[in-house]
DNA sequence: CCATGCGCTGAC
DNA sequence: GTCAGCGCATGG
């Protein structure tokens, strides 16, 4: 039997569904598992000779730098930023003008940040059974890496594009990282741990992470809560510095990202939209962090969020923009036609991620080239 | 300067 | 798997 915290979780979140519905929001939710989704991607790939896949970090821009959403307020230009002087020539990337903004590559000797320490090697094979996209940014050493000899594997920063509303020039929609850094690098959405990006003037990005239990994620929308309210310094007796920590206080629209976003539902300008491998979702990437579009924030409301105290929290209902819409396309496009930049936004079905867990065949992808295809690696299975 | 933040890591 | 606690970037 489900306990009243359930309950009232379940409740909240109809309601939030429902509220979204009123928004034109539909519970995104393709007709056919993802794994019958990746077959008929291959199919695709047969058809059209060669999966278009992303020529690792030499790839072309194929996202048409700004007005990707030039309708979106009818506003163009995108003001400030010196924009283009600074473009992206692909491989290059002129340094920011704070040159103090040196990737955070600098690791202390004795720590070693390999992804084998960390745990969570990589299993591409797995990520394709599950329908995710291909990384489209390579994942590289972090200069400092002792093994590869130091700054070889630097990554360029791209992260004075983030500063900007709208897409990012050279990243697709479904580019994913394994870490905020990366996706920091990329231009994607800069804070490292908060949610939230953005100025008074609107919100540039927002990342999707979990930590609210009454969230819901329809995939063509969600319904986001704000940030604030948690306190992060621990007791005075027991100082913490915390990063996250229960909520201990209302939220409110003082908040400087709240506020933001809030400002995003008058401005209508688009926020892009990142999830993370945490967020509790079927749209959820198995790993790191996907970049999943264009979003607009529809309404900004406050309730009692589900803590005991019933602190008040900032809440958010994004809607997918529709120059950006993954699943705005006939699913006969998005298996078929597999639209430049435009992929469909990956779901993931538990049930039949488990029924494949029992390996019959390899089911080999669509061998996409690529160089780190050669994992041949079986899937040793998440935890 | 100070305060904040939906990460990340090594240690269990 | 869980847990504690830190750098760093950002904004005021």
């Amino acid at each position: 039997m489900p306990t009243k915290y359930e309950l009232e979780r379940s409740r909240r979140i109809e309601q939030n569904k429902a509220l979204l519905a009123k928004l034109g929001v539909e519970q995104y939710k393709p007709p056919k598992s993802a794994a019958a989704v990746a077959a008929a991607n291959k199919a695709t790939a047969g058809a059209n000779g060669k999966p278009k896949a992303a020529a690792g970090r030499k790839r072309k821009a194929q996202v048409k730098p700004e007005d990707d959403y030039s309708d979106a307020s009818g506003d163009e230009e995108e003001e400030d930023e010196d924009d283009d002087d600074d473009d992206v020539d692909d491989g290059k990337v002129r340094k920011p003008k704070r040159k103090k903004q040196k990737p955070a590559v600098d690791v202390p000797a004795g720590v070693r940040r390999s992804s084998r320490n960390a745990g969570r090697t990589v299993d591409y094979n797995k990520e394709r059974r599950g329908g995710q996209p291909k990384p489209v940014v390579p994942i590289e050493r972090y200069a400092g890496d002792a093994e590869e000899g130091g700054r070889g594997g630097r990554k360029a920063d791209r992260s004075a594009l983030g500063k900007r509303y709208g897409s990012v020039p050279g990243v697709e929609v479904g580019s994913w990282w394994k870490m905020r850094m990366d996706c920091r690098l990329a231009g994607i959405h800069l804070p490292l741990v908060a949610g939230i990006s953005g100025c008074a003037d609107g919100a540039y990005s927002v990342a999707l992470s979990g930590g609210y239990e009454d969230d819901v994620d329809l995939g063509d929308g969600f319904v986001f809560t704000g940030s604030g309210g948690r306190d992060l310094k621990g007791t005075k007796d027991k100082p913490k510095n915390l990063r996250t920590a229960p909520q201990s206080s209302d939220q409110s629209f003082e908040n400087h990202f709240n506020r933001a976003l809030k400002k995003s539902v008058e401005t209508r300008k688009p926020v892009r939209v990142v999830r993370g491998y945490k967020l509790g979702s079927p749209y959820a990437p198995v790993e790191g962090y996907r970049y999943d579009g264009l979003y607009t924030v529809e309404k900004a409301w406050m309730e009692k969020g589900m803590n005991k105290e019933g602190y008040l929290v900032c809440k958010f209902a994004f809607k997918v923009h529709a120059d950006n819409m993954p699943s705005a396309h006939s699913l006969a496009d998005m298996v078929l036609q597999r639209l430049p930049g435009q992929p469909p936004l990956p779901y993931r079905d538990r049930d039949a991620e488990k029924a494949e867990a029992e390996p019959t065949e390899e089911k080999d992808e669509n061998a996409t080239d690529e160089e780190e295809s050669a994992n041949e690696e079986d899937a040793s299975d998440d935890a």
